[in-house]
DNA sequence: CTGAAAGCGCTTACAG
DNA sequence: CTGAAAGCGCTTACAG
């Protein structure tokens, strides 16, 4: 490999210099310029980030940890990621922790060892030795999916999106309510959600009933299953399902369809996440679009301004759009 | 930053004592080791990367450069690379180059200097330029969505699964089968995947109609306009639409619905690529499986194996299977 | 405007 | 079994 050394000495010069004009820093004269330049491109020389970061503590690149690639929003919000730090220069590092939680933490010693300029999370969980490690790394670091105390977090307003979805159906004419949810271990999709739909309840008076409301998995299946608890389990049935996926309400709408139900006309159905696949199940599903390209490029920007000035707000809330179709 | 010189004095040892038991490399007593082993863990040090790479010239990064990251495709692949990876304890360095061929080259030189140990390319091209770039890069490398000359390649075999495809429709009675594709710019999914639908046609004897073939981009969009220039253009109507993309296919309904058509009884149609979608639109979309996620693990593994051996085969096929569905 | 020298944090022959 | 020393390829104060 072709280093700087070897630039410097078929140039006629001292490697500081070369480092001058590769940096554009200090003055170096016009001539010497040229001569280094056109050195370094007859010889192809790319510098070693290795080197250069061993001495100066800046990789420009940015570490991310993510849960799983091949969803929907965590596509959206690396590409929303990616995009906003390429311009500036950075990189991404990306691990994937197959949504093994301990791996996150392993993967945070692992970039910190890389020594990436900073770290963007997707979190699922908020588990307190994931936030103790966070702390003790002290590496510039931006959350999002859920926020974590302490630590500058970007996420959507689950409460309130579910909550305004709810009140949809609630203004269509709807009183009997169901809700397919997930573990709130998940706080902001499994409890922010669902607290979003209770509330909704709640201001319209309308009692909660609890055969209605089921939690499940992150998939297609468990929306056929937790629609067919709904609809077996109790002997009045709802008119109308709140799911916190699009994935759910799909899997809820298979169900229903089977049933020979009409959708709308017989159960309103709605989702969350404004996936591709919400445009084009039959009926059209009404959702509501979180932004998660938004979002990626906000919690690189934040990062991004921490480095920057070393410091940002705490929390920054994305907004959301209700998509309203022929699901309900 | 605690540093390796650091613990050498806490442990009264020198940092190269400290470094074999790091490594496992050489000799060290126990209670050496345990000690050394004892503030590391109270220190919470974290060997710096960087200055391992720039002593072994090993970076355990692979870095990958892929067109865009929101498609089904590129981020099935990615969670396949990703896994494979992840599992020999190498990362990924992640370039986007939103659909500019120009960052292609930019992002491999960028690759090099953060000297990475591997490069893995999702190609949309097959530019001299591009191909001239990697040779001179020296530097271990998998293309992967085109065949690059003289590079080990993991390829789809697109022209296998579009004539498959156009067979099967064949098979069916269809002797008027429309082509909606893209630019042939594109070898892989441009130019073989016609490449296939031309093949089937002649050995079935059946006259190719120019009209019915179109060309355009990929999206939903696309696929209904090009669906529009067949039926309109033509007089006489095609009874079956073969589309390069679960994409097209799914904008080619849209409009044959609108028209009134019934899919299949007027219309058959199929897609490429087993996404999500193609499972939900009505009628289900009958399609064939690249098994992305299993691709990028064979292009993850490829790499893999030249790094270890020096040396790989120059072209692997992936296999893929036909899933027919309700819209042929 | 340019160079010599130190140093970033590791690893690895070499010597003992 | 352990340490001293060199060196990986850069950058940067310092001196001239």
């Amino acid at each position: 490999m072709v280093t700087m050394k070897e630039i410097a000495r078929l140039a006629n010069v001292s490697s500081a210099t070369v480092s001058r004009v590769l940096n554009n820093s200090g003055y170096v004269s016009d001539d010497v310029r040229k001569r280094i330049l056109k050195i370094i491109d007859e010889t192809g020389y790319i510098p070693s980030e290795h080197a250069k970061a061993l001495r100066t503590k800046q990789s420009n690149v940015i570490g991310v940890i993510l849960p799983k690639l091949s969803t929907e929003t965590a596509s959206r919000l690396v590409n929303g990621i990616s995009e906003e730090l390429a311009e500036h220069g950075y990189q991404i590092l990306l691990t994937n922790t197959n949504l093994d939680p301990k791996k996150e933490i392993e993967y945070l010693k692992l970039l910190k060892s890389k020594q990436v300029d900073g770290i963007i999370l997707l979190a699922t969980n908020r588990g307190e030795e994931l936030q103790d490690e966070i702390k003790k790394l002290r590496i510039p670091f931006v959350a999002t999916g859920q926020e974590l105390q302490g630590v500058p977090s970007v996420i959507n307003n689950n409460f309130q999106a579910a909550k305004d979805i709810t009140q949809l159906l609630i203004d269509k004419g709807h009183q009997k309510v169901a809700f397919i949810g997930v573990d709130e271990a998940d706080y902001e999709v499994g409890y922010k959600r669902k607290a979003g739909y209770l509330d909704a309840l709640e201001e319209n008076a309308i009692d909660v009933v609890d055969q209605w409301i089921q939690k499940g998995e992150f998939s297609i299946e468990s929306g056929y299953q937790m629609a067919k608890e709904v609809f077996e389990q109790s002997s009045e049935k709802p008119t109308a399902i709140v799911a916190v996926t699009d994935r759910l309400a799909i899997g809820a709408m298979e169900y229903l369809k089977e049933q020979g139900l009409h959708i709308p006309n017989d159960v309103a159905i709605t989702g969350m996440g404004a996936s591709d696949l919400s445009k084009y199940v039959v009926p059209t599903l009404t959702t509501v679009d979180l932004l998660s390209e938004y979002t990626g490029a906000e919690a690189a920007k934040t990062l991004l301004q921490i480095l920057q000035e070393g410091t940002s707000s705490e929390k920054k809330q994305i907004d959301y759009r209700l998509i309203i179709r022929d699901s309900i």
